[in-house]
DNA sequence: TTTATTTCTTAAGATACCTTAATCTTTTTG
DNA sequence: CAAAAAGATTAAGGTATCTTAAGAAATAAA
């Protein structure tokens, strides 16, 4: 687990085995069963969260009391609700494993503190930052650019055995369809 | 215009003057007439630009060669393409300026050398990616809780002057309806 | 001020996608 | 293994939004 972290954090900015250490200190180990959640509307987002192993959806609930996926997090892979960790608000958001799934947490505090004592860190939180900020524009070009069934051929291509890993009506939601279009589009292929 | 930088990153971090004036210069400031272009589909986005007056788009041309605006920018906002800027790879957006448009510009190579005498800098860009992963966050809910109506109804709520400095084609790309549509929307109230 | 350009509106017909609801299939649980 | 729960499909009818096309209004240019 920290050979996998070290792994993950080298692909940004070089750390030495210590330094590791260092950070590895800060991160508090948690497992999570397949359905539990991770963090839930009205929670506070105190936490972010290096996936390991495991999958999860961050979600939320519409207006109509349906399920909107955001996003899936899969290990390698941070995840919180920057919105509620940030501006330090009750989340709207549902953040819950699909898989059993192991996370490396570290709250805010505890990632100041390790920010001050290994400001390399910080470089490296940026770079993480803007390449979700990246992940997330692409989704948002493909929303904006591609009609659903596009949107789902678009997934099918791009990560094949995703469709496998997780239930229909979850891709469904992501792609922001319904499940009984979603049925329609791979009717028609 | 250097009082308004000091002014912005203070919001973040604390500058001393001596820094400030440390950061400035690797900056560039720089104008644009109504309608030039910050950047164009092709080009290599090498840039961050901070609008300290004025205001652009961010859009893309879609497949069916129409514009689809992503984001504005306005004054005290960083704007760049980030999937250009970080991957280095060549832009599919435009960004124009909307009103003649005054920024302060850094590439890529000066504002790494910039985080090496200024550390406290990496921290503030993180900061500021942070925000507007928010920001991007938000707009993304809006547009998978709401309807075009609801969305056109949230934008004249929260901003109700945005709409004079914009023409109305330009908002209903910007909610991702047709300006055919909004137009109706407009009507129906 | 006239002309050209840009922006906005209207209306009719088309379509992508939704809603509901019933049934079928698969997976999980006791 | 049976029963329950979860997930997937089908079909009919509905609605939000788009497309096209034409003309009106506003703004900019000559």
């Amino acid at each position: 687990m920290k050979q996998q972290l070290h792994n993950y954090l080298n692909r940004y900015v070089t750390f030495s085995e210590e330094e590791v250490n260092l950070f590895y200190n800060y991160l508090t180990p948690k497992t999570f069963q397949k359905k539990e959640y991770l963090l839930k509307e009205g929670d506070l987002c105190k936490d972010k969260f290096f996936i390991t192993e495991g999958l999860v959806r961050i979600y939320k609930i519409d207006l109509k009391g349906k399920e909107k996926i955001a996003h899936f997090g899969i290990e390698n892979w941070w995840t919180t609700n920057m919105e509620s960790y940030i501006l330090e608000q009750p989340s709207q958001l549902y953040i819950q494993a699909l898989e059993n799934t192991s996370v490396l947490s570290i709250s805010k505090t505890n990632l100041e503190k390790a920010f001050k004592k290994l400001p390399k860190l910080e470089r490296m939180f940026r770079i993480i930052t803007e390449n979700m900020f990246v992940a997330i524009e692409r989704k948002n070009e493909l929303y904006m650019k591609f009609s659903g069934k596009d949107r789902y051929q678009n997934l099918v291509d791009r990560i094949p055995d995703f469709a496998q890993r997780v239930p229909q009506y979850m891709i469904a939601s992501y792609l922001d369809i319904t499940p009984e279009y979603l049925s329609e589009i791979r009717k028609n292929k």
